[in-house]
Parts: structure tokens; C-alpha cells; sequence
RNA sequence: GCCUUGGUGGCGGAAUUGGUAGACGCGCUGGAUUCAAAAUCCAGUUCUUUCGGGAGUGUGGGUUCGAUUCCCACCCAAGGUACCA
């Protein structure tokens, strides 16, 4: 009987779901183990080939871990709040959940056709309700916490309201806003409700702040940096400005430290960690306050370098320095707010990309130096933003190549505080080798006791302290959009309160319109009924809000990486409507062991992640401080783009080896339409797209045949594939054995369907093996030493994550065992098991032919015995000089010196030396010879 | 610029601590089978050669008996990222 891979595959894929083979269970006596995919956006191209790498690559190493007796948690969802959905309900009225859940079910059933292990029964999808109102919960969390640095954790934020009923604020060591005031007790005491909330809100976790965004006034909405080109709006082409905006915000930065340390516990791949450190962005450095000359102003600065303090030439301010307007001279005036308003324009990342032009204006106030009084002249420039450090820098020319460029540009004085340092060209920036001059009491010293001496004397004069700095900002939680979580909101008399746990979710309103109102506002704006009574606690209509016991509720929802930064755990537990998930469910499952997805996310959702998990902790609702202790980076697969040949100016299509002879231009053609030769059917091209209908067509050899290009997958390219074509013709086990046979994981692979067949051929080889299988035929010697070989290989494929060589290894123990016309069951009865976490349909069906009533998926892995792999003689490589130049097969218990004499009693040795005598002959018993001389 | 990853046949790639470079597969060539094709099977396939051999893992050096592997310098590609003070 034939390998009939379409009948089997759908067999197994109802078994599986009719059975619930895959349900894990939340107690168990078994080890736990979770594997955890990233999940996928539901667009609604569906998923193309290169979607499934790592759910396949996970898929292998969680049937693994069944095989080896653990109780594996491999679950899948939904993240399906999003900007495609939103856009296209835009422009077609259409709701976005509609949509939503049309492509949910597509993702699904292309997802099952692949056979994956998933736990179904614990789908989530953060745009459900019932999911959603947990992310509000945890929301509100962070809304009632404070960072309490003296324990270095989240508290609850009653425990600060104590201590500022005790002994008011001035003691508190606590991560908050920058400009809070001081207060007592008594202060405290007498403050209205609304002052507290006002100041509570100035330490809760989440908050409510003044954030610089990009505006786009003509769309009416918020951009992020990669939606702006060269200033305008990438979509339609807008202006865009910076705009201050009140939006929530996450206080990530309380846990900027913890953030950094923690990655030494997890096993993540270095490039990640590395760029979470980037992206964090540790600086030690000294906080420095400079007194604005007859004016009672104080500009505050981080310097990484206060050693070089006297070296101070000049001082730059951003542009958007909140003391810019208050300092700027009369004559300056006009200079200084031309210079402002052309820099609002301007992007940031603009701004940080563009390091030839310098730009900037002098304010023509002055600054005073802490330590020799002179006058500090105050610039602006936009080479310095507003939202790292303080948004002003001490410029030290000498020391800091920008701060050269710019004093060179504007004819600013270099001092030179360096001994020996020559900074005619250019700064010298090398803090190993400085040694401090021209600068009073730091003369002679070097980095380090510069640093510390320099801290100690700004100390002494109230004028600044040691530091450590962040790059890491706060991050916004805001977003203008109607498809994402609404926030549990409302506003009374500006303030914003929280609904109670009990009547969460809030859901989503219906509106008639998904673009910002016309006032500005967010889409939620549009929703009639979209108040909150506090009294019913209902949502109710807008016209009933009285201010009393009817408030306006949140209009803003929140982003893309709210719904993400808690699903793991849920999984646990996601049907629990009681709680986010019970102690039992996370105290058996802990946390996830693997983790695979795609590096693209490494400070985005990888970073918040772990921020709310570290939260989480802190509230003793999570037992670990990190949820991943392995993550891998899959890989992108790229695209093979097909292209024709367009003679200029003609409808003429010319074949690949016949396009030099002609001026042409290159189209790119669907790649679906092209067969593994690289040859292209005219006739599937005419009837393709309508411009080739009428085309003429000039052929090689009676063929057209296309150029190939490889670039990122893309529908603009058509060089998009999906899998389900591939699983019609070849089935899911050939695409999975495929998808893992192009290479390592980890790194980006082009696509090219061809290469499938030699997957499918050794499945049809595989197949035919246990065609003949005999219960009772003893398996050979041969028989052995291939099978245990193949495990031995395969085990530590899959612990290192080698997927792609242990398909190699299959093919080479199928091609070894038909050699030898292996019929017995002893072989391949665990050879079947061994197949099975890649290619589990056929292995499920050997499974069964080889009589077994139950899922091969609980079957014990092989066991690896070393004694079939014993070998007695060897084939000893004869090398001349390091070059092998042939083969000799010796005994593996002949000792070094027969060695010698053997190979040199050689003939083939003594032609190689032709009459030379070799000055050294080294032996390496059960390795090599090699010949020198 | 900086950080990270990578560079091996026509193509995807393999080579476990430095020890036979090119496993395995695709493609290609030849053959068997077939009326023919598909499918299947067999043989060959890094380059070069005077058929002895010689060269060869981005480039140039180095360490070593021996380097794809280790060290130094450089080139190229991909991804990330910053006037970060």
C-alpha cells in the first residue's frame, strides 16, 4: 500500500482533537514542562511559511519532552487587538471583531492542518472579554502600587498614604515624578481629597502625564517614529509636530536595575540581552546644577564625565528646555523661537539620524560654573533632547566629539583640561588615559579619583551628587484607537478613578465611526454610550452625565503590548473567571521553560513583559521574577521572487538566458506559478493578471524561464507562499520535515518549494520500510549499530536545538536500514518514536500498523546504548603535511608506535615521499596520522 | 559610527573539544525501467589537471605537526541601535 499522506494526516488530526491528546492537566505526578509560542497576530493574509518555523520547531521539542515523561503545557491563542483590523473596518465600516474572528478561523485552520500539539482548551484571545479583563485588572494594579526603593519592590498604596500621614513626603525613598513638592504630615493633614489624589498620582505605578508625541493634526492622530518620513506623515503625506498630550503612563523605569540584572539569570540569547541592555542604558555620571547668571533659575545636567567639569565651555539646552522662553535675552528672542519652531518639526529620530548638519542658538543668557564662578554661555541645540537625562548638557568640547564639532562651528572656546592630550583635531574622549590639568583641585588626577573627588566637592556646595542614569523612559500606555483594551476609567472632576474589580470588563462600546472625532478626540469619542454610573456601576449614555454619580469614562485604549505582557501566565489558568489564575494552576506551572519567537520583539514585549511579570512578583501573584528561562530566536525565512523579462516598450516577455540580447525590464510574476525547474506555463501567466493576456512570449528550448531573486516575504513581491498548497501536494509531515531541513533555527533562510520533494521521497521510503516488517526477524548487528547511532544523534539534535541535522540523520538511518533490508520490529518499532515528534501523522499511523491502540505521543523516547556503536578497527586518515591523502584501516587497539611502522612500511607512503625522509610523524591512536616533511 | 549575527560547491546546508572539508537534500549529467511520461532505482557531480597530482571554507597575516574551527587586521552582507551627554 502507498504512502497515502492525506488520508493519514486527517486521520490523526480528528483523533487527536476527538481524543484531547494534548490537554495538559494541572496537577500531575509527572515533571512539568511549558512550551510557549509566540502567538500570532490573525491577519488577513493567513499564515505563510514562514509562520509556522517556530511553531513547528517548539512543536518537536514539546512532543519531545512527552516522550520523556513530562506533563508539557503547549498552548496557543489569539493577539488579536491590532491596527489592520482597525484600519480596514476605516475604510469598509466593517467591525473589527467581524474581521477578527474571520481570521481567527483561518489561523486555525491552518494551524490544525499542520498537526501541531496544542492545548486547545486554553486558547486565549486579547480581544475577548473575558481575557481582557484581566490585563484592565492588572491594570488597576499598577494603579494602586507605588516603588518603594528602601524594600527595592512594588508596595501597595496604602503603605505610602501611611507614611505621608506619619511624617508627609520628605523622607520617603520612592521612584515618582520629578517635580513632586515637599510636604509634612500637617500638609498632609489638611490637603483636600483632590490635592492627594494629585499627588498619589505622581507615585501610583500607572499614572496620568504630559507626554511629548508626534502629532499629525490632519489625521487626528498620534504617530509613531517609523510612520514619519522626512517629517510628514508616511500615510497621505501630512505635516506632523510635537505635541504635549495627558496620557497614561507605565513607571517601567522603577525597575530599570532590576530589568538589567535579571537577564543574568535567564538563558536568552546574547544579541537579545544585549540590546535590552542597550535599550536600558545604564550610565554612571554625576547630576550637576548650574545657576543661571542674576536670575534665579538652576539648569540641572547628567554628565557622564563631571571630571571634566572645568573644561565647561558652553551649555546646551533641548529646544524644548522648559527654561528656554524664561532665560532667552530680547535681542536673541527672535533667533531662539525660529530656531524652537523649526525643531518642533522635526522628528526625533530625524533629529538623532542627522549627525553632519549642527545646528544651534545662542539664548544670550549665561550660566555660572559652580566652581570658578565665570559665565557659562547658554545654547540651544537640537542634538539634545528633551527626554534623556535632563534635556541640557554642560558642553566640554575638549572631552566629547559634539560637543568639539559644535564649539568649532560656532567659534566657541576649546579649553584643553587634559595633561598631555592633543586636541587640535579633534576632542580627546579616552577616559583611561586622561589625566586632568588646567582645573584646580582636580590637577593630576585621572578618571576615577577625579570623578569621585569632583562629586565629593559638588556634595560640599549643594550644587550636585553622584548619579546613575537611564536611557529608559517611562513608557506610554495611551493610544488613540478604538480596537484595543478600554481602560477601566472614568473621570470625576478631572481625577482619574478606577472601577472596582467586580465589575470588570468594561467592554468596548459600540461606535458608528472608527476615526478620531472631529473635535480630536480618540474614536471612543464617538460612542453615545460611553459613561459610567457609579451607582449601577452599568455603562450608560453620554447625555446622562451629571458629574454626581454619572462620569465620563476614558476615551484613549490601550497598546499592543498590553494584551501580551501576561499571557503566558494565563495560559495556566485561562478559563478562570474567578481570578487571573489560581495559586494551584501557577504554583504547579511556575513559569515557562521555552520560549521561541522572533527576535524583532526584543525591547518591546520582551521588555514589558518582564516588567509586569517583576510587578506581578512584587504583589506575591507570581512566584518567579522572570517568566522564560530559555528563549530562541527563530530565524526569517525569506522569499524566492520569480521575475520575467519585459523587452522596453513592447508587450514582448523574453526567457531568462535570452534577456542579454535585449533591453529589458524585470516584473516579478507569482511564484506559485513557477515549477521547481525555474520554468514558467504561458498559459498560467496569461490567465494570471491581465496584462499578459495578449503578451507574446520568447522561449529557450521551448521554455520560459524566470530569474529568481531571494528578498523578504512580501504580497507586493508575490513571492508569498502558503502552506497549504504544500500541504495539499505534499502534506504537513513532508512541510514540517521541510521547514526544518533548511537550516538552523535560528538564523534567516530563503524559501524554495523545490527542495520539498526530497523530504516527501524519504517519507515514501520511510513508509516503505515497514512495509515488510517482521514481528519475529531478529534485528542484525548492522541493524543495531544504525538505530542507536541514529538515536544518540537525534537526542542531542533536539537538546540543542538542531533540528535541521537530525532530518539528516533520518534520511541517512532510512538509506542505511532499506540497504540492509531491515525487516525487524525491534528496529523499527523505536525508530517509529524517534520520527514521530517531526513527522508525528505517519509515525502515529506506524504506530498503530505495528499494532499498538494507543497515540505513539506517551511513548517512551529510545534509550541510547553505547554498546551497539563499539567498533574494533578504525580507518585511519593518512595525512602528508595536514593534507589526507589516503586511508588505512588499522585496529583500534594497535598501539602508537605499530602505527608508525605500519603506515610507514606503506607503499602508498613511501610514493607520497618519494625518496624524502619525514622530519616528524605524529599518530593520534584513534584519530590521525599526519606526515611531515 | 557602534552592537550583534553571518560569509563553505550551481543552491539549502554539514563538519561535537583544532584531526578525512563539502554529510544529507535540491539541481544537474549519464544509465536502468517504460510505447512514452510521471514515479522509482543505479552511477556520477568543489575547481583544476599533462590523470602523477595540485588548489580550495570572504581577504591578508599569525599560532600549530595539523585551522572552516583559535588569534590579529581588513572586506562584504543581514538585523538592531544611538547626537544618550
Amino acid at each position: 500500500m502507498d504512502y497515502n499522506f492525506r488520508e493519514i494526516e486527517a486521520k490523526w488530526q480528528k483523533y487527536w482533537a476527538k481524543n484531547q491528546t494534548f490537554k495538559a492537566s494541572n496537577n500531575s505526578d509527572k515533571p512539568k514542562y511549558y512550551v510557549l509560542d509566540m502567538f500570532p497576530y490573525p491577519s488577513g493574509a493567513g499564515l505563510h511559511v514562514g509562520h509556522p518555523l517556530g511553531y513547528i520547531a517548539s512543536d518537536i521539542y514539546a512532543r519531545y519532552k512527552r516522550h520523556n515523561g513530562f506533563n508539557v503545557l503547549h498552548p496557543m491563542g489569539y493577539d488579536s487587538f491590532g491596527l489592520p483590523a482597525e484600519q480596514y473596518a476605516i475604510q469598509t465600516g466593517q467591525h473589527p471583531a467581524i474581521t477578527t474572528e474571520a481570521n481567527i478561523k483561518r489561523y486555525r485552520e491552518q494551524l490544525d492542518q499542520l498537526g501541531f500539539s496544542f492545548d486547545w482548551s486554553r486558547e486565549v484571545r486579547t480581544s475577548d472579554p473575558k481575557y481582557y479583563k484581566w490585563t484592565q485588572w492588572v491594570f488597576i494594579q499598577l494603579f494602586n502600587s507605588w516603588y518603594n526603593k528602601t524594600s527595592d519592590k512594588a508596595e501597595d498604596i496604602s503603605t505610602l498614604v501611611s507614611i505621608f500621614e506619619k511624617e508627609g513626603n520628605t523622607k520617603v525613598q520612592a521612584v515618582c515624578d520629578d517635580d513632586v513638592q515637599e510636604f509634612g504630615a500637617k500638609d498632609w493633614a489638611g490637603f483636600s481629597d483632590r490635592t492627594r489624589q494629585e499627588i498619589l498620582l505622581q507615585y501610583r505605578l500607572t499614572y496620568l502625564a504630559d507626554t511629548e508625541v508626534n502629532w499629525c493634526p490632519a489625521l487626528g492622530t498620534v504617530l509613531a517614529n517609523d510612520e514619519i518620513v522626512n517629517g510628514i506623515s508616511e500615510r497621505g503625506g501630512h505635516p506632523v509636530i510635537r505635541k504635549k498630550m495627558t496620557q497614561w503612563s507605565m513607571r517601567i523605569t522603577a525597575y530599570a536595575q532590576r530589568l538589567l540584572d535579571g537577564l543574568d539569570s535567564i538563558d536568552w540569547p546574547q544579541p537579545l540581552k544585549d540590546s535590552q541592555t542597550n535599550w536600558i542604558g545604564r550610565s554612571e555620571g554625576a547630576h550637576v546644577e548650574f545657576n543661571v547668571q542674576n536670575e534665579d533659575y538652576k539648569i540641572a545636567v547628567f554628565t557622564t564625565r563631571p571630571d571634566t567639569i572645568f573644561g565647561t565651555s558652553f551649555m546646551t539646552l533641548a529646544p524644548e528646555h522648559e527654561l528656554v522662553a524664561k532665560i532667552t535675552t530680547a535681542e536673541q528672542k527672535a533667533q531662539v523661537e525660529a530656531y524652537v519652531e523649526a525643531t518642533a518639526k522635526r522628528s526625533e529620530r530625524d533629529r538623532m539620524a542627522d549627525v553632519k548638519s549642527i545646528s544651534g542658538v545662542f539664548t544670550g543668557a549665561y550660566a555660572e560654573h559652580p566652581f570658578t564662578k565665570e559665565p557659562i554661555p547658554i545654547w540651544i541645540g537640537d542634538y539634545v533632547l528633551a527626554s534623556y537625562g535632563t534635556g541640557a548638557v554642560m558642553a566640554v568640547p575638549c572631552g566629547d566629539q559634539r560637543d568639539y564639532d559644535f564649539a568649532k562651528h560656532f567659534d566657541i572656546p576649546i579649553p584643553n583640561i587634559f595633561d598631555g592630550a592633543d586636541i587640535s583635531e579633534e576632542a580627546f574622549a579616552d577616559k583611561a588615559n586622561t589625566i586632568i590639568g588646567n582645573s584646580d583641585f582636580l590637577n593630576g588626577l585621572n578618571f576615577k579619583e577625579a570623578t569621585r573627588k569632583v562629586i565629593d566637592e559638588l556634595e560640599k556646595i549643594g550644587q550636585g551628587e553622584g548619579k546613575i542614569n537611564y536611557r529608559l523612559r517611562d513608557a506610554v500606555f495611551s493610544r488613540q484607537r478604538y480596537w484595543g483594551e478600554p481602560f477601566p476609567v472614568y473621570y470625576v472632576d478631572g481625577m482619574p478613578q478606577m472601577i472596582a474589580d467586580e465589575h470588570l470588563p468594561l467592554e468596548l462600546p459600540e461606535v458608528e465611526k472608527y476615526l478620531p472625532t472631529e473635535t480630536g478626540e480618540p474614536p471612543l469619542g464617538n460612542a453615545t454610550h460611553w459613561a459610567w454610573n457609579t451607582q449601577t456601576n452599568t455603562v450608560v449614555a453620554n447625555e446622562l452625565i451629571d458629574d454626581k454619580t454619572i462620569f465620563p469614562l476614558e476615551l484613549n485604549t490601550m497598546p499592543g503590548w498590553a494584551g501580551s505582557s501576561q499571557y503566558f501566565n494565563r495560559y495556566m489558568d485561562s478559563q478562570n473567571n474567578e481570578a487571573i489564575y489560581s495559586e494551584e494552576a501557577i504554583g504547579y506551572w511556575q513559569d515557562v521553560d521555552l520560549y521561541i519567537g522572533g527576535s524583532e520583539h526584543a525591547t518591546g514585549h520582551l521588555l514589558y513583559s518582564r516588567f509586569w511579570q517583576k510587578f506581578l512578583f512584587d504583589m506575591g501573584i507570581a512566584p518567579k521574577k522572570e517568566y522564560a528561562k530559555k528563549l530562541i530566536n527563530q530565524g526569517m525565512i525569506t522569499g524566492t521572487s520569480a521575475i520575467v523579462y519585459r523587452i522596453s516598450g513592447t508587450n514582448k516577455y523574453v526567457s531568462l538566458g535570452l534577456k542579454s540580447e535585449y533591453e529589458v525590464e524585470e516584473l516579478r510574476v507569482d511564484v506559485n506559478l513557477v515549477n521547481t525547474s525555474d520554468e514558467i506555463r504561458v498559459e498560467d501567466l496569461r490567465n494570471w493578471q491581465p496584462e499578459f493576456k495578449e503578451a507574446e512570449f520568447i522561449l529557450e528550448d521551448g521554455k520560459y524561464v524566470v530569474g529568481r531573486e531571494v528578498e523578504k516575504m512580501s504580497k507586493r513581491w508575490f513571492n508569498v507562499v502558503n502552506p497549504d498548497n504544500i500541504c495539499e501536494e505534499y502534506g504537513a509531515d513532508s512541510l514540517r520535515l521541510y521547514e526544518m531541513f533548511l537550516g538552523p533555527l535560528e538564523q534567516s533562510k530563503p524559501w524554495n518549494t523545490a527542495g520539498i520533494t526530497g523530504v516527501h521521497s524519504f517519507l515514501k521510503k520511510l513508509w516503505k520500510l515497514y512495509a515488510n516488517m517482521e514481528e519475529a526477524v531478529q534485528p542484525t548487528a548492522d541493524n543495531l549499530k544504525t538505530l542507536h547511532k541514529t538515536i544518540k544523534k537525534v537526542e542531542e539534535d533536539i537538546e540543542n536545538f538542531s533540528f535541521n541535522t537530525s532530518v539528516s540523520t533520518f534520511m541517512i538511518c532510512v538509506n542505511e536500514l532499506t540497504a540492509q533490508k531491515c525487516k525487524s520490529k525491534a528496529i523499527l518499532e523505536p525508530l517509529a518514536i524517534l520520527v514521530s515528534p517531526y513527522a508525528p501523522h505517519i509515525a502515529e499511523e506506524l504506530w498503530e500498523k505495528l499494532g499498538h491502540q494507543e497515540s505513539i505521543s506517551t511513548a517512551a523516547f529510545p534509550k541510547f546504548d553505547e554498546k551497539h556503536l563499539v567498533e574494533n578497527s578504525k580507518e585511519y586518515p593518512i595525512s602528508f603535511n595536514g593534507k589526507m591523502r589516503f586511508k588505512l584501516e588499522l585496529p583500534l587497539d594497535m598501539g602508537k608506535d605499530e602505527i608508525e611502522a605500519v603506515v610507514m612500511a606503506h607503499e602508498k607512503t613511501q610514493a607520497q615521499l618519494n625518496g624524502r625522509e619525514p622530519k616528524k610523524v605524529i599518530v593520534v591512536p584513534g584519530k590521525i596520522v599526519n606526515i611531515v616533511g
